[in-house]
DNA sequence: GTGTCAATTGACACAGTGTCAAGTGACACG
DNA sequence: CGTGTCACTTGACACTGTGTCAATTGACAC
């Protein structure tokens, strides 16, 4: 581990990321990523010792480079269940785009690949506690819709929100960040918080 | 085209439907389907061209035992918008579970080959068809919420359907079916349908 | 000048799809 | 009875992509 060799994972990492991101997360292989970081193929795996692996890596790293946690403390510091619903959904929405080709990468092996189903469930584990959280605000508010128990209410919030309803409503429909962010928050708001809440803020 | 090929060519489709059926759709090669029907996988060779035309073929086969069109008459029949939403919504629901192995083959191999990319896409935009008409039909009876365009509305309902989001509710959360249709239904009528006639209904 | 270490080259195993050629066995038709 | 046809079989092989291995290079360090 000198730091020669950090460099170069690193430049393997960015390459990676690159990589994904002008191809959507489709169709990378090895000895593409090899090209983009300028080294061969096999050296690759001095560094990671599988595709798999690598996706997983340039997952973190990306996350490493995105400050999830401070991206996080607007809706983490909300006074309200609503306004925290607000903010966490708009953080969602804004990030997303910044994770979806890696992630699609990760999602496409998903079906074959133990390693990167597990990696992509901690992932979507990790945004349902924040969902989990949301309801968790509501509820201590009072404000949560009559039907909805919290743990239902977490896996609803938690199934609006993924990735592949992002995918297809900007992909295919073309809605933009600010359409999908305004939507789920309406959706949202509509479905879980109770209607006098709504109605009087 | 004797009816000794057309009988080889439906046990191969019959066995190609129960082993998608049995794996959940994933990971079903050429080899375990030629064995499921008790030939070589060459002779699979004979029949389709390629492991995409056969599910595609197989698609078409499982939907051809469904009977769409009957189990679509009813939310056809409808006679209000409203009513018409709730019927749509209950028939997607008790459809995807038959569709979904096979779909998730079809799903599985869409970023690396076109022709299964666009048989899905084929599916997936009748069902926006379905969609767009239970929108106008609520646009008729000046049922449809607010700020909604038909268009938007459509994409919106179009994406609440998508099936990984059944596929996650049903198999991540472990809903039951008719969890899944009350909720979709309540969800859609909350987000499309103008207050005043949820109120009055 | 010797050792170390990252990286290179080239060969190869393996899985899965798809192709090809030669052969088999049943059935039909003259 | 013999011949042709047709579905299917067997076995070999090309191709792609992942992952492994062994031998080699070239730089830097002591």
């Amino acid at each position: 581990m000198s730091s020669e060799n950090i460099d170069t994972r690193t430049r393997i990492l960015e390459a990676t990321l690159k990589t994904l991101e002008e191809s959507g997360g489709r169709g990378v292989r090895m000895g593409d990523i090899a090209k983009a970081t300028g080294i061969s193929r096999q050296a690759l795996y001095l560094h990671f010792k599988s595709r798999t692996e690598l996706l997983i890596a340039a997952t973190h790293y990306r996350d490493d480079l995105l400050d999830i946690e401070g991206r996080l403390a607007p809706s983490r510091a909300a006074k309200t269940g609503v306004e925290r619903l607000r903010l966490y959904i708009e953080f969602w929405g804004h990030f997303v785009p910044e994770i979806y080709s890696v992630g699609k990468a990760l999602m496409s092996v998903e079906d074959t690949d133990k390693d990167a189903a597990a990696a992509w469930h901690d992932r979507m584990w990790a945004m349902r506690d924040g969902c989990r959280a949301v309801i968790d605000a509501l509820h201590q508010d009072g404000a949560l819709a009559e039907p909805w128990t919290r743990s239902k209410a977490t896996e609803a919030l938690w199934t609006m929100l993924l990735v592949p309803n992002w995918e297809h409503l900007t992909m295919e429909c073309g809605w933009s960040t600010n359409q999908y962010i305004k939507w789920m928050t309406t959706l949202a708001q509509q479905s879980f918080v109770a209607r006098e809440i709504i109605d009087s803020e």
